[in-house]
DNA sequence: AAATGGTTTAACCAACTGGTTAACAAATTT
DNA sequence: AAATTTGTTAACCAGTTGGTTAAACCATTT
């Protein structure tokens, strides 16, 4: 009996190849070691994704639509904005623990080739900023919120809470802290940037 | 001095180079292709780089040291703290016009190799956030800041002013804004984004 | 004008990379 | 149980890549 694992091997290259892609990136990825993280023949790869530019867009899609329901928290729900700012700030944290190199991945590909996600903004659930633009429009005309652009609210949201993992060695060295210490900050951050924004944009 | 170009050449190269690693990467980026865009032989690369590896870091180095002076702007300048956040703020801006590269190039290969910026800590000039630490815990002492460390202020200045240009095709895509609109949101940040962090952190 | 020494080039090379092939093994169908 | 399909492997291949070499080039020195 040779495998019992049929379907399980594609799960497995798709693994080996998140781990890969994620921490490396297109470019810097290889085909062998993919194989090798995946405990398999490299001829494997291409019998169940063809090529690497499908395997990478393989990884590449899984990503975004793990990303893609968090940002619609923020855009979609119908909650008032300070609770969904709130809310978004505490669960993205925690999000980020399990998927630390997500949005460094994300970002850094969409940088190396923009065309990519016009594609995607075709798909189903891709996050958009309308009901949110009206939802904020509303909450300034009715004196909740300070006036803001939807637009610029929904930049310093994502920026606050994004841009700490995704620039992490650089302000680990500004901020001379070790991974320990820098986790603490971030820890912190559940809270304290919901606080900031907030403290920001809401009439009192 | 032999010739016209002597050290013209060395100049072409690291322009060329800075070019294609800026927008490639290092894994992505091709000998070749900065031979090329050179206008020299691809072994004249080696004959003043020795490899990629040293044309890389000088490239790297060359970024960084442009952005340092930036951000020690903001950690070692005298003014109060809200005048080197408005300060810094309109600044960053405007120096990113001119090297829109710059900030993802430096992050993404930080990523890559998070031990590269150890080397660097030690350099005269390397932005630390010891002195805005003292101030901004003095002026919260004073009263004129509401409470909040100089760690999480720092990276969120940061966070508010460099990560509309890192995820630029992300936030492009999600706020449905061509490039001529988008820059126009980046050009009211010159001022919303200081007004933004002031209006949070200031005491009335 | 011959010698010098830094600069530049074309040709070359060994290692690597993504991808293919043909044969083989397991599972499934007939 | 024979035939067919699906999964897996080792060996191979052609194109690319970073890097080298030996000879040529050219401005100054002797």
């Amino acid at each position: 009996m040779k495998k019992t694992k049929d379907e399980n091997t594609e799960v497995q290259i798709l693994d080996a190849a998140k781990n890969v892609f994620q921490s490396k990136g297109m470019d810097g990825a290889r085909m062998q070691e993919i194989a090798d993280k995946a405990g398999i023949n490299k001829a494997m790869l291409h019998y169940y994704y063809r090529n690497k530019q499908l395997l990478f867009e393989a990884v590449f899609n899984n990503a975004f639509s793990l990303l893609a329901p968090q940002l619609n928290a923020v855009l979609n729900d119908d909650s008032s904005i300070e609770k969904k700012i709130r809310n978004f700030t505490s669960n993205y944290i925690a999000f980020m623990d399990k998927h630390p190199y997500l949005p460094a991945f994300v970002i850094q590909e969409l940088n190396r080739n923009p065309e990519f996600i016009l594609k995607m903004k075709n798909n189903l659930g891709f996050p958009n900023i309308e009901k949110f633009k009206i939802q904020v429009n509303q909450e300034v005309k009715d004196g909740i919120l300070k006036p803001i652009s939807a637009e610029q609210l929904f930049m310093n949201v994502m920026a606050l809470n994004v841009f700490p993992f995704v620039a992490k060695p650089l302000l680990m060295a500004f901020t001379n802290t070790d991974d320990e210490a820098y986790n603490g900050l971030i820890e912190k951050r559940k809270t304290e940037v919901a606080d900031f924004i907030i403290n920001s944009i809401k009439n009192v």
